[in-house]
DNA sequence: TGTACATCAGTGAACGCGCGTTCACTGATGTAC
DNA sequence: TGTACATCAGTGAACGCGCGTTCACTGATGTAC
């Protein structure tokens, strides 16, 4: 049935929240459309009075994430944000964690459209990283390291090389 | 028909390289029995004589991948390795490259026994790593770099950004 | 303000396609006599 | 050494299931009069 304006945003947000968080958690591929609508509270069809194809969907909720994470790292001091960045809680917790760890390795096979947002995301990052770290090279490998290490920490098995791994990063990046 | 033994050896041999090779270039999800069958040069029924499943299959692939890179690191002087590790030509080239970086992110979605092969072989390389390098943190440090430099270069649509990552990730590696 | 009607988000069954897996059949290999 | 037969890797059609997408229908919303 017809439902009203202000129901049609709010569901249309859910969908776009709930697409964000399960590609994060599982990527592209194992994310299904009916769970997407699901989480959102909607059945399958729904989604398609609100979005053209699961393409387009995955198109809208991926630049939506590095826009809302574009500002992640200036909002709180160096230290502070290295920290949750490598804490083991942000290696659970792939669903809400950084879009760019948890995407990084589906971008290479998405579509021409997503990759550029991606990349543009990705661009803008580094750009607010350099003024803050004062150094091109500095920012580049900061990022590279930290979406490394958390890269690599959830494919260990097991908490003890995961901690491990988090602390030599943070160690070398903090002193 | 049946075929002699030799044969047999050599089709299992292609069927684990293929597998190994479309495994890196497009992960688990986006490679078809069908697909690996055809590269090793057989149809797909074939493929069920000699392993029993799909996930049996790659779980072999991974394991024997991850078996014949442990060395490499070895095998070449530093800075040849990190020079040919952030070539571009190894971000291009993923279904030759580094296991670690291409399924790093596929692995954490992985069935147990391939978490569990990928996790040993990580441990092994730091293991090797940390005597070449003379310290643990310096180990650990140097993979979340130079994985993460790659996923990054892997994920930036174009050249220039691309380069520019391989370049800042290898000036800080070699200085 | 009430009433009649057009709109359209949402539902759920159905469709089509791809893919992993199975299976009856084939015929060269390798063994038993 | 030669012959008969059992074995089994390989083939390709078929099956079943999941999933993206479509569509006829519903009924509350919001608008026109």
């Amino acid at each position: 049935m017809k439902v009203s304006k202000e129901l049609v945003a709010r569901h249309r947000e859910n969908l776009l929240e709930a697409a964000g968080r399960l590609l994060r958690k599982r990527g592209f591929e194992r994310v299904g459309v009916a769970e997407v609508a699901a989480a959102a509270g909607l059945t399958h069809g729904a989604l398609y009075a609100h979005f053209p194809s699961k393409e387009a969907l995955c198109r809208e909720a991926v630049t939506r994430m590095l826009d809302k994470s574009a500002g992640a790292a200036d909002r709180k001091a160096r230290k502070a944000y290295v920290e949750a960045y490598l804490s083991p809680s942000h290696v659970r917790r792939r669903e809400s964690g950084c879009p760019y760890t948890a995407l990084a390795a589906d971008v290479p096979r998405a579509p021409a459209k997503v990759r550029a947002a991606f990349s543009r995301g990705l661009e803008h990052s580094l750009d607010r990283s350099t003024k803050r770290l004062g150094g091109r090279d500095r920012a580049i490998v900061s990022m590279a390291l930290m979406v490394g290490a958390v890269v690599l920490a959830r494919a260990a098995d097991g908490p003890a090389l995961r901690d491990e791994i988090l602390t030599a990063a943070r160690r070398d990046l903090l002193k």
